[in-house]
RNA sequence: GGCUCCAUGGUCAAGAGGUUAAGACAUCGCCCUUUCACGGCGGUAACUCGGGUUCGAAUCCCGAUGGAGUCACCA
């Protein structure tokens, strides 16, 4: 059997948008579980769009998120170069090519006059320059008049494909237009450089959004009057931002390393996106790259949009984050820690254990500890409880034996407190919850009274019951 | 507007003629609990509409409606 060659072929504008790393991710995945190729080309021919240093970024995304391509401009492969700006004089070629066989042609038309062509009502090009003679041709290139080669599309007739997700799909031939093959500046279109490329890199699966699904019969009357074979077709309904809009960093939807920079994990990002437009049999919905890899199937992807939802990302990210083991967590948050700086006082590794089973992304570490700045005249009604019945007079009552327990057990706080409650005929809660209030100031913290003592320290805790006894007297 | 595609809860999404129409997120409630969270249990909530075909349609056909894509010397 053939081999399953695949190929994800950015252009380089600027950075990864989540929809773009799904289609990789998908020609990835379909490649793997075949045991084929996924090879990365990248497709500059748009001089004007051309953004610095996007290209790395592509690689590094790429290369982040475990989609590792066997052949690719940084890593090589037989059929290079890999980037299409390189590859410049491959198109003249079969655009020639596909001249002499009658299924393309040059056209001199100006500008102006395709401006009024389209004035006039006209919905597409009028095949005007096909009529030229091969002489009149021939003496125009040779005055050195600019060009441009054109598709020649029968008038009639249809063209029809079989999309692998879609099923058949077909178009009247003279609904298509005779697209300009070879720009005047010499470069190739996307449309024409797409099928060159792909037919010279053998892929033979062809993953792409759906934008190009009415527009494949053309890339496919390419490949016959080429006389090549043509590849198999699955195009990709997009991600919306809601039902009407697609998701974009244009308009401030975040991209892959907007994620990463709000905490979330590559392994939760390339997860979630992944069950946008596809589910396996089983329906599982967590699960790493390389089970992906075995799962992946074309019978559960989606034919229609989806709608991107953080809430659900969130999740998914929380679980992987509470599967980390403290260590993990820790490193990983590092960044995270360095950015809220009053976390320099506190001991970050224990902290990481409190924080790891109640973060959604890394980046909570700073909503979860805001409250570490905010001691400093808190509210005193938090001592109000309904359900232990405490207030600021109980408080009053026992912090002056809190204060007694700390200085001398405060090691052992835990059993101390505990104690305590039961001496004094209170309840564990109501001790507790006075004692938890006193030294943090916060109703929600992410741990109970003893873990905050211990990330306090004795120090910080009985200078902070002081300070709030005197505030209570 | 022409052409192409799509249509199940708020969201993702099973389902491929006969189901009490899954599951997950979100939401609400209860339990657990020294707060919060985690976890457990439960609730609310969907087949866009109208015609067919059929004994029977979320599933098949047609139409309408809604949405998306495409009609560039952009990809």
């Amino acid at each position: 059997m053939e081999e399953v060659r695949t190929r994800f072929a950015p252009s380089p504008t600027g950075y990864l948008h989540i929809g773009g790393l799904r289609t990789a991710l998908y020609a990835y995945l379909f490649a793997k579980k075949q045991g084929g190729k996924f090879v990365l080309r990248i497709e500059d021919t748009d001089r004007e769009r051309y953004v610095d240093g996007a290209v790395e970024i592509i690689y590094k995304t790429l290369r982040e998120a475990g989609l590792y391509y066997d052949e690719g401009p940084d890593v090589g492969g037989p059929y290079g170069p890999y980037i299409q700006s390189e590859r410049k004089n491959t198109y003249l070629e079969y655009a020639k090519q596909l001249v002499a066989n009658g299924g393309a042609y040059y056209c001199f038309c100006s500008k102006e006059r395709l401006e009024k062509l389209h004035e006039s009502g006209a919905t597409k090009y009028d095949k005007h320059c096909l009529s030229l003679s091969k002489e009149e041709v021939e003496a125009r290139i040779a005055a050195g008049e600019p060009y441009v080669i054109r598709q020649n599309i029968p008038e009639e007739g249809s063209t029809t494909y079989t999309d692998m997700v879609f099923g058949d799909i077909t178009v009247e031939n003279k609904d298509l237009e005779d697209g300009i093959l070879i720009k005047s500046d010499g470069m190739p279109t996307y449309n024409f450089a797409n099928v060159v490329d792909d037919h010279l890199m053998h892929i033979n699966y062809v993953i792409r959004g759906v934008e190009y699904l009415s527009s494949t019969p053309k890339y496919n009357l390419m490949y016959d009057g080429l006389g090549w074979e043509r590849p198999h077709y699955i195009h990709l309904q997009p991600i919306m931002r809601d039902a009407t809009h697609k998701l974009s960093k244009r308009h401030g939807d975040a991209s892959y390393e907007d994620f990463i920079a709000k905490g979330y994990l590559k392994e939760a990002i390339i997860n979630y996106i992944a069950l946008l437009g596809w589910s396996p049999k089983d329906n599982t919905e967590k699960f790493t790259l390389a089970e992906m890899e075995q799962m992946f199937g074309l019978e559960g992807i989606s034919k229609s949009a989806s709608i991107f939802d953080e809430a659900k990302m969130r999740w998914l990210n929380s679980q992987y984050i509470h599967e980390l083991s403290d260590e993990e967590f820790y490193e990983k948050a590092k960044p995270f820690y360095a950015k809220y700086q009053y976390l320099n006082d506190f001991d970050c590794k224990f902290l990481s254990g409190l924080l790891k089973g109640r973060a959604e992304t890394l980046d909570d570490v700073g909503r979860l500890t805001e409250f570490l700045t905010l001691f400093d005249n808190f509210d005193l009604t938090l001592f109000r409880n309904a359900k232990w019945k405490t207030d600021e007079e109980l408080a009053v009552k026992i912090l002056p034996d809190l204060i007694g327990i700390c200085k001398d057990k405060f090691d052992n706080l835990s059993d101390s407190l505990n104690e305590y409650a039961l001496n004094s005929g209170l309840k564990k809660g109501q001790v507790l919850w006075i004692f938890r209030i006193a030294i943090t100031g916060a109703q929600n913290t992410p741990g109970g009274a003893s873990e905050m003592a211990e990330l306090l320290g004795k120090d910080r805790v009985l200078s902070r019951l002081e300070t709030v006894l005197k505030r209570l007297q």
